[in-house]
DNA sequence: GACAAATCTTTCCACTGGCAAGATTGAGGA
DNA sequence: TCCTCAATCTTGCCAGTGGAAAGATTTGTC
């Protein structure tokens, strides 16, 4: 039942979800910068204003756009993971290639979804959707010393070691800034070049002294 | 002369800078998204249409102060470097530090100038402009080998090692995903802790296998 | 079947960026 | 000196945007 659209004119059925994918499609055609309630609403079909019920105003739509972002970013690292090696070491680098997949797959999701604050409210829907992604790390960290997650006393430092590479490559590498093949991010041979980049890169160990 | 202005109420005398600096303000004030051509002109106290001739449009405006960004940026991390230690390596510790500085004087700024697309143009001032800080860090890591920048076979993607990981950190850090003292990002307390951060996570090593 | 709540529309307003046309100023040549 | 011309800034206008307020339509519940 995934497509539960009512026929009736007034109540749309799943307004909240058609929004969101119309939304997320002006996001990868239109960028953020350009991005627009109106439009939103009028490929839709409903009137401008009908956003407004489900998501209070466009930073409540948009913190929506980014909890879904979470959801999808987190896909695509257990995806990549699910068809790595079968290793820790390989495991951890499926998570990171999964991360550039989603990265490049959408680039204005990608953004918006880490350009929002985290926020001091914990117990939001967005704040949950963050965490679960940051666990997946952590438990891909956590499998390198066969401890639970977080549970090994250098594993929390770790794991932002691991994030912040992943995600500065990312970012560089969407703003052109890190030379890429970049007539297609999504063709098979841009991303063997781009998750070989990110291996390189991952080691690098410049010795203090 | 850097504050040549005309006293005449119609040529402003050095509106260009005013109205950049007026931006950077309203940048640091309200942020990029409520960023707008409007206040910005009102607080020079000139026409809304007054920043169009010197800069085309919204994203000419946009440009330039990336463009400024840049150039604070490479500042940041020059001044950084004088302070440090004399050893290159520090000298990079330096670096990155004084990258970390920026980020956190004006997050806007700093989201700005990397949310904005290199661009194919290469002979733009945007595009000069990164360069310079690129070189920057391209010399610190040369100063490692004791060679030319970029003249050591693997000098490159050592350089983009660094920067991914300083710019993650940054990044992150930001958005609030990396638990830092937030009271005031400034302080020195907050800048010493967000420094030694930076040096643990720069040096963690996860082997392979 | 009636009432209440949820959902969507219509109408309005303030604000924004950009275009076109005009006003003001400074610079350089007769 | 005066006059023209280019540069600079202003005014007036327009389409587009988000949000508030009030109304219309549908659904759920008793």
């Amino acid at each position: 039942m995934t497509g539960a659209t009512k026929a009736s004119s007034y109540h749309h059925g799943d307004l909240r979800r058609a929004i969101l994918d119309a939304g997320e499609a002006e996001l990868t055609e239109r960028g953020l910068a350009s991005f627009s309630l109106r439009r939103v609403a009028a490929r839709v079909g409903v009137s401008h204003t009908a956003p407004s019920h489900h998501f209070g105003d466009t930073a409540g739509m948009i913190a929506a756009l980014a909890e879904r972002g979470f959801g999808r970013l987190l896909a695509c690292m257990e995806a990549r993971q699910a068809s790595a090696a079968d290793t820790p070491y390989e495991r951890l680098m499926g998570s990171g290639m999964g991360y550039l997949d989603f990265a490049f797959a959408n680039p204005a999701l990608f953004r918006l979804v880490f350009g929002l604050p985290k926020g001091p409210s914990p117990h939001s829907d967005l704040h949950r959707a963050s965490e679960a992604a940051f666990m997946h790390l952590a438990g891909a960290v956590a499998d390198l010393h066969g401890s639970a997650p977080l549970a090994h006393p250098c594993a929390q430092e770790e794991v932002l070691a691991c994030w912040t590479r992943v995600h500065g490559l990312a970012e560089l590498a969407l703003s052109g800034y890190i030379p890429l093949p970049s007539d297609d991010p999504n063709s098979p041979e841009a991303r063997a070049e781009r998750d070989a980049l990110f291996r390189r890169l991952f080691e690098v160990h410049l010795l203090p002294r």
